[in-house]
DNA sequence: CTGAAAGCGCTAACAT
DNA sequence: ATGTTAGCGCTTTCAG
């Protein structure tokens, strides 16, 4: 497994190593016919710069580093794809690690990346925390991080959210122009500042349709089985609304199949809407509607910003805050004339 | 953003930068006071080893790399995690692409690993394919890959796999110990090895128990559409089976909530199979019996092997074969006594 | 336009 | 047990 290096390319056409660099980074002044020569015997002898010898004498190491809390969902994946999309043509290798919705393991993460000297941070944290403070100190430093989703919108860091409490309103609106009038929202960890935005966007919609007595907040989780244990409470509870708002498909999921089997009816006695949208909403039966989050171009955004983060020279403080859709379905549909979603 | 230094901390310490490096390796010669002293001003200094110097010299990259078709359904997720695992600890990155299933962008993938001096490589290869000469060749060049998933069983070259034909095998033969007769396979993508697997532990259920006449094979795809569409064909052909088994729990996702629409139930008329089961089958009304494949350990097995294979003088050619688990849920039970299934 | 040479931060022989 | 020094493969300044 022995390497070709730039000596023995130089060697071999009696030139400099100069001039071979030269001719891999043609931003220097080199002759057309010996760069064009170069470039051939190189190919020839299967010659590659070292990316690791370049690194250490570039002093960037063109490695970006990302941390989400899983990527088992498609959330994550999708906004890891958009990173990549970004960053790999421009030749930088993104390490991606998982901190497995573990705060712990989030810091340890970022640790690794910065000692493995990353050019730059892109953090999806698992939930707002004190880890918030050892982020901003690096930025103090000058450190390019740039956090994703789960941020509190006036913190002063580089970020790409999603305007959870628009959405969420409008998702709730929805419901309340299908006739639904006792709405419970089934909301993920009250830690989260998403879950707060969520709840704020759901009371205001209630509020504004004056059904402000009328609704539930239920904290619930974000898991199948989390939807399931909550809905079963109510049962038993006999306190069943007309509609459920939550904290995600898989919920939302549970939810539908806890109705099917008690021979419910959704849409017609009860309303389910999910949130960030996953393939399944569409397959369910019924079809779920579902916000959905644009997730790719999320990681894209992100990407971009840090790449702008990491060549700027004044510091800069952006945010960019993103809109989805309201992909309305079966699951939330029994009146088909509805005002438009006003986007 | 400067960092500190190996010769900063040893001038700071009257010490040569050797003794420092030493500390920090301790393989070498060292006082254990001296080496205390380093580590802890070290640590004070906020110093820590730069990697890409470390690597330089080391020619060694810690670098290896994952190649999968893609990372939005667990399968791939989980093999990723299991690796993680195995690498993070030993202090290597595990820089992951994904190929889109593009063959193209896989062998692009592979070249962009090795021209990024990777350690290793593990490939979950999109498909059986003119690039397995490409990985057999660099195999041969003593460059380090181990696959994983689809590969041809009897392939000269490291492999982590999973028995497709014979839990394949088990999973019609449950089907026919339930009284289902009538079996139709809706199998993936014909270029596959594991379908062919699959279908070979298939037909070998069905021909020992005289059910040769009674089957058809299907290629359907991965998707929940495909599993849609395959059904919409049977059913306007009128020719529905007593029972599917599915290419995977996606299209089997579909076949239950087709059947649902039509108001035909599973089990009681239909049963359903899925393969490579997902979080999913657990939730679907009714459950879905699967096949689980143990995706975490197939991954931490290939990052040993691929462990190993860095480490190693000699050759080796290792493969390891996964067994899984049926899980027998809801989907295809309607005889609720049944012969073990032999593992 | 090209070559020589310093240096990136570290490891590992080789001295002492 | 510790220091000196020659690389690792490349970029980039400085001469010419």
């Amino acid at each position: 497994m022995k390497n070709i290096t730039i000596k023995e390319v130089a060697k071999r056409l009696n030139v400099s190593i100069s001039s071979v660099s030269r001719a891999f980074n043609d931003k220097y002044d080199i002759k057309k016919e010996t760069r064009d020569l170069i470039l051939k015997t190189a190919e020839e002898m299967g010659y590659h710069p070292n990316p690791i010898a370049q690194k250490l004498s570039q002093k960037k190491t063109f490695n970006i580093g990302v941390v989400v809390p899983e990527f088992v969902t498609e959330y994550y994946s999708n906004i890891i794809i958009g990173i990549q999309q970004v960053f790999l043509p421009k030749g930088f290798q993104v390490l991606i690690m998982q901190s497995d919705d573990s705060l712990i393991q989030e810091l340890k993460n970022v640790k690794t990346l910065i000692h493995n000297f990353v050019d730059g941070l892109i953090i999806c944290p698992t939930v707002f925390s004190e880890n918030i403070d050892f982020y901003l100190n690096q930025v103090k430093k000058d450190y390019p991080i740039v956090m994703v989703n789960r941020v509190k919108r006036d913190l002063p860091i580089n970020k790409v959210i999603f305007d959870h409490q628009k959405w969420s309103f409008f998702a709730t609106e929805h419901l309340i122009y299908q006739g639904y009038k006792k709405i419970y929202h089934l909301a993920g960890n009250d830690n989260l500042t998403i879950t707060k935005e969520r709840i704020d966007g759901f009371k205001h919609a209630m509020k504004k349709h004056n059904l402000s007595n009328n609704y539930k907040i239920i904290e619930t989780g974000i898991r199948i089985e989390d939807g399931i244990i909550a809905i079963q409470k109510l049962k038993e509870l006999n306190d069943l609304p007309d509609a459920f708002i939550c904290s995600n498909d898989l919920v939302a999921f549970g939810i539908i199949n806890y109705l099917a089997q008690k021979k419910i009816r959704v849409p017609e006695d009860i309303g389910v809407v999910g949130f960030t949208e996953t393939r399944m909403a569409e397959f369910m039966f019924p079809k779920l509607s579902s916000v959905k989050q644009p997730s790719i171009e999320m990681g894209q955004t992100s990407a971009e910003m840090l790449l702008r983060v990491i060549n700027e020279e004044e510091v800069s403080l952006e945010t960019v805050i993103f809109g989805g859709t309201l992909n309305i379905r079966d699951s939330s549909v029994r009146n088909r004339i509805e005002p438009n979603v006003e986007l």
